[in-house]
This record gives structure tokens, sequence and C-alpha cells, in this order.
RNA sequence: CGGGGUAUAGCGCAGCCCGGUAGCGCGCGUCGUUCGGGACGACGAGGUCGUGGGUUCAAAUCCCGCUACCCCGACCA
């Protein structure tokens, strides 16, 4: 078969670009830095969507949505919030154009300038905690506990398909509580929704765990974190959850009246996930034949490819293909009867590999002769002929098993790069050599960090439940009791 | 914002050094043979060579300006 892509031994990022515009996911659009997520690209958003949001409804939250426009005021109102996101922001400042006199075409009206700027949303806290505050008097208001779907803005220098847009879509969960406790527990339970939802639906392993006071989210107390491991060795963010404290309440002025009649600030968190998680997606499992999906994310589940001839070989194939057809789809299997005479099954086949739906069946006079029909794995790329009976359960029971398959391979994947190192030499040599994550010690403090980040890689997380550990941060060789996660990351 | 590069058919590119009226592969259309791993043949359609100026008998090609995009850094879900 002619390769369409380039290797990922050869070049990884290559392999990337090449699977995601190849595969019918996305494409560059003529916007700088911004993508177009074509059909299938926005399938697979949509069933991650769904899945998400039923779990968002399980724990108690709802649905909501706030302007897309924050006036700058507002913004500036959290000190370290502004500082995170101030040099990548997209401001409206007029809201007309006019004829241009002069040189013919479009130019802004500069009589159409706008009393206070507009930003664009990198992220909603700011609007929303000022609409919170209107919502809360009293301890009987809380918990608020709202998630929207929505696009944001983030003016990046370098952008990648799906891993950096300067648009991207994403949901932020923003809520309010009463006390401390309830907003921690919040913020945790969230990260755990993310935990599941990455590892059962995506099958990525993640490592759990918090950010450092540096790397932590602007005007966070403290930032949850999954952190997954892509194929190239490199680490990357697939989901946050932040407990806020009251350093958005104390900005907004959002106060209530407690059970004992005093006023008090509530208690934040926020939490988020983006069309990023597409990328995790690609890079944790596709091979140089395309995309790898696990059976639960993707779009279609299973294909049929028929094999004839003639026009006249065409009516059985289609008959048994629409029986075996309905007999998934009664099980609730998504399924694909590719019966176009526009293109051959060869190229079909490839097509669908590309494009990883995890379950091919192809069905020909052969076949239908025998009474069989050829199944084809995409993740192990292994091809049976069985028996046409009782294979729509069979296939139900498979998808499990490939789910499951995917997963196990991406696990042992990462444990197989997941090393311990004890000294600074060790450190760099996984750095730079082995790539993958590096479980070392550190002293906690931020000049360690920051040598460490000199090396192009930092610390991706503080895993939650370490084992307790007695060691020598590999940096400055002070007493740690615990191991960070350190890698180079997207 | 610093360094480098590119702009020629829907896509990927050659042609530029050395100026002479635009080409290749893929894709697309029609017809025929094919169809169990991206088929083959024949014919055909498709381009203001990013943009503005200059040099010249003549500019995709040489010179100057502009714009857009890509890559490497700094930043980031």
């Amino acid at each position: 078969m002619a390769k369409v892509l380039t290797s990922k031994e050869e070049n990884y990022a290559q392999w990337y670009n090449d699977l995601v515009l190849k595969s019918g996911l996305a494409e560059n659009s003529a916007v700088r830095g911004s993508m177009v997520i074509k059909p299938y690209g926005y399938a697979i958003w949509e069933k991650m969507k769904a899945e998400l949001d039923r779990k968002f409804k399980e724990t108690g939250h709802e649905n909501a949505y706030f302007p897309l426009f924050i006036p700058k005021s507002f913004f500036s109102r959290e000190a370290e919030h502004v500082e995170g996101f101030a040099k990548e922001c997209a401001v409206v400042t007029h809201y007309r154009l006019k004829t241009d006199e002069k040189n013919g075409g479009l130019v802004v009206d500069p009589d159409a300038k706008l009393e206070e700027e507009l930003i664009v949303r990198p992220t909603s806290e700011t609007i929303i905690w000022n609409t919170y505050k209107n919502w809360v008097q009293s301890y009987r208001d809380l918990p608020i506990l709202i998630n929207q779907w929505a696009n944001v803005v983030r003016w990046e220098m370098r952008t990648r398909l799906f891993l950096r847009t300067a648009e991207f879509l994403w949901q932020e969960g923003h809520t309010a509580h009463a006390t401390r406790e309830e907003a921690e527990k919040e913020t945790m339970q969230m990260l755990r929704v993310y935990e599941e939802f990455a590892e059962n639906f995506l099958a990525i392993p993640v490592i759990v765990g918090h950010k450092t006071e540096s790397e932590k989210f602007a005007g966070a107390v403290d930032t949850l974190t999954i952190e997954a491991l892509m194929q190239d060795g490199k680490a990357l963010q697939a989901g946050t959850s932040h407990f806020l404290g009251q350093n958005f309440a104390k900005a907004f002025d959002v106060q209530f009246t407690n059970r004992e009649g005093k006023l008090d600030h509530v208690w934040a968190t926020s939490w988020g996930m983006t069309t990023r998680m597409i990328g995790a997606l690609i890079m944790a499992h596709s091979d140089d034949n395309g995309l790898i999906l696990p059976p639960r994310v993707a779009p279609i589940q299973v294909v049929i490819v028929p094999i004839y001839r003639g026009a006249d070989e065409f009516p059985a194939i289609a008959e048994v293909a629409n029986r075996i057809k309905a007999q998934l789809t009664a099980l609730g299997i998504s399924v694909k009867f590719d019966d176009r005479d526009t293109q051959k099954p060869g190229w079909k086949f490839a097509e669908y590999e590309l494009k990883g739906v995890p379950v091919r069946l192809a069905l020909g006079p052969r076949d239908i002769e025998n009474g069989n029909v050829e199944l084809a794995r995409r993740d192990t790329l292994e091809k049976r002929v069985l028996p046409q009976e009782g294979i729509a359960q069979y296939i139900q029971e498979l998808l499990e098993e490939i789910q499951e398959s995917i997963y196990q391979k991406a696990l042992t994947f990462r444990n197989k790069n997941t090393h311990k190192v004890d000294t600074w030499e060790e450190l760099t040599d996984v750095l730079e050599n082995k790539g993958g994550f590096a479980l070392a010690h550190w002293d906690g403090t931020r000049e360690s960090e920051d040598k460490i980040k000199k090396t192009k890689a930092t610390i991706r997380c503080l895993p939650l439940n370490p084992e307790d550990e007695s060691g020598k941060c590999v940096v400055s060789g002070k007493p740690s009791k615990r191991r960070v996660v350190i890698a180079k990351a997207y």
C-alpha cells in the first residue's frame, strides 16, 4: 500500500500534521492560527461533549451561556489573572467600518471607537463572577454549579492544529460554594471526572496531580491537572481543575450571608477541557496507517465494505450487509455501509484505516457463498474470516475488547517511558535522550524549578497519593519527601 | 517580538542562478477495461506566476517596496 503519511519515527510533527489533514479531522483556515474542524473531527468532539456533559449532569451541574466579549475593566480586577492573560488577548476597539474615500475598500471608522475596549474571552472567570455577584445573597443561593460550552480566543504566537489554535472550543465549569471544604471537594471531584473520561472513554492513561506555584492557573490557589504521555515522549496537559479560593469573589465582591448571619466571600472553582483533547487522542494511539480511535469515541464503530465485480453481484451482498448493519444498529453500534461505487475496496480499506474506524467488515461473493464475512481490527490490523451467524454479538464484545486493548497498550507505553531518576545526570539523560516522564525528587523551591525549566522541561505535576519516599532533590541535593513528574511538554 | 524561509492549476512541487510568452505528479471530467489492500489506458478541463512599482524590445525569472503564510526561539489548554 502506498503510504500517504510521513512515518512517525521519521518526523513526529509532520506525521501528526499529515494525519490531521488526511484523515479529514481538520484543516488550517484562512484566519491566522485558526482551524476549520471538518465534519469527521467535529463528530469526535460531539461524542466527547456528550460523554462529558452526561458526567457533568450526573454530578449536579447545569449548562448556561455567558457573553463572548468582556469589558477590559472586568478583566483587570484580579491581578494575577490579568498578568497571566494580558499578552494573548484579542481586543475589540471599534464597532464600525466605512468606505475609504481615497483608496476605495473598507477601513475602520475612527469615529466608531469604543469608550471601553472589549476583550474576546480567553476564559470566562471575570464575566461570570461579575454575573454571579447578582445571583448570590444568602448561603441558600449556594452552591452555583454551572458549566458553559463555548469558544475562546488566545492570541498564541505559534499554533498547531488542535494542540494550540488561536480559537478553540472547550467547556468551562464555574462553581460557587459557601465553604472552602465544599469548593475543594468540587475541584477534586471534577478532576476525577476528567481522569475517568480520559482513561475509560478515550483510553488515555493519565497522571493526576497538583501544578507547582509557577505553573498553576492565573488567579488560582491550586491547579489540579491530568497529564498524558504522547508517543513521542512528550507530556500533554489534558484537563485542569482549579481551586480559586476567594480570589475572584473578592475581586468581584461576591459576598453572601452565612448561617450565622455574617457576611463572607464565596469559594470558587473552575475546570476545563478543550479540543486539544482530540490532539491527545490522535497522538496517544495512532500509527503510520492513520488514526486509531477507541470504540467509545469513534463516530463510526463498524464499516462494511462490499466487494463485487459486475453490478449483478451487488444486490446479494447489499442484502447481507444491510442485515448485519440492522443487527449492529439494534445493539447500539454505529455502522456505515459504504456502498459507493465511486471508490474501490482497496481504496476504502485504506481510507477507513486512516480514519481509525475500529472494525471493518468486507463482504464479497466468496463470503456470500460460504455464509462468512471478513473482519479486520484497526488497532492490531489483524484479519479473520468469521461466520455471518452471530457476528453482531461477536462485534459487540470485540469493541469492548478493543477499547481495553488500546488502553493497555497506551498504559504499557507510559510505564515503559516513565523513569525514576535520582541525579541531575539521570534526569537530563531522560529529558534529552529517552523522553517520557521522569520521576524525581524536588525540594519544592522556585530556584530548583527554574533550573529544571532551563532544560526546556517542566514539572508537570506533583502526583496525588504519592508513595512517601524520602530522597534528595535532583537539583539542590536538599531533602525531599516525594517525587514529582518532570517532562518536556506540548 | 528576534532569526530563517516560502508565495507558480484544487493540493504538492519544478522552472528563477543564466530574461524569450508556463511544466510535472496527485486530484478533477468523459469513455473503456477493472474491482478480495489506495487499478490501468486514451482523451480532456483547469494558471491575472501573492501584490504594487521599476529595468528591458521582452519579466514567473533581474531590482525596490508591501502583504500573507510556514519553520526555529520566547509564551501557552
